[in-house]
DNA sequence: ATGTAAATCGTAATGATTATGAATTAGAAA
DNA sequence: TTTCTAATTCATAATCATTACGATTTACAT
């Protein structure tokens, strides 16, 4: 997902542009790992001192609806990150160190349907946690 | 894991049995569910009013250290449940009505350190949400 | 029976998230 | 350009889960 995309989507369900919505996308898209509403506020406050967890939250519950954004629990704590863009469906290891994120190539889900007949699945997750090569 | 055992675990631990101890062991010992530490509480608190959260919290965390309950986040909130018994490596098909849990017979960790070179893995989450048979 | 470390109680602190009401602003329409 | 209105933001408070703490009580080894 790029900026542009983003714009194009929010504008076609009505969103305004305005500059809080432009800085928090753009440090979305200037980092590869997930930000939680704190890393956000934290950096945020420097430049716009009365920028609140509102202002935050609401913004990022926007993004992930829209599919701007995509959301991960890590810690106990909402994790956010730009939606990939690869349109086949995968998973994401997660560097535990840098915070960065690798995707997957295989996704688990496949053969599962077969192993659980007369279940209904709605949804799933898929993460792994550890060091990446630079991380070592 | 049955009661005698989680008692055998807490005594070669050094942890003293307590009727606080009971209470909660007895509460997991009778449920497939995972619990949370409010589900906990608001039961005993009709036979303990004075139950406190720092007795709930403080053996929840013991119990999953020593290997007596497993935990997982659900809807931001941590759950508990009784560890399982299987002593192969396995995964959790949760259900979103009822809440029970099934195990699943396969691990998609196994083809996953090939597929991730030069990557550390310390950890991971699999788990599958939905309706079992009883709730469709 | 006694001493002591462990456990509990009651309550307060923390930290993330959500909610609210008043003030401001973006962007469409006149 | 000016005006209008719904959308957005600000400032702050409320909520909810979890953790922390000092004082008191309890389990159990000796």
């Amino acid at each position: 997902m790029n900026i542009t995309r983003a714009w194009e989507i929010l504008k076609n369900s009505g969103y305004k542009k305005t500059d809080k919505r432009e800085l928090i996308l753009n440090m979305f898209d200037e980092s590869e790992k997930y930000l939680t509403a704190r890393d956000l506020l934290t950096v945020l406050k420097k430049d716009y001192p009365g920028m609140s967890f509102d202002t935050i939250y609401r913004n990022l519950t926007t993004f992930v609806e829209l599919g701007i954004l995509e959301e991960t629990e890590l810690n106990g704590e909402k994790n956010f990150r730009m939606q990939c863009e690869s349109e086949h469906h995968h998973h994401h290891f997660i560097c535990m160190d840098c915070g960065n994120v690798k995707e997957i190539p295989v996704c688990p889900m496949e053969m599962m349907s077969e192993k659980l007949p007369d279940y209904t699945i709605e949804s799933h997750k898929f993460e792994i946690y550890g060091k990446c090569p630079n991380c070592q």
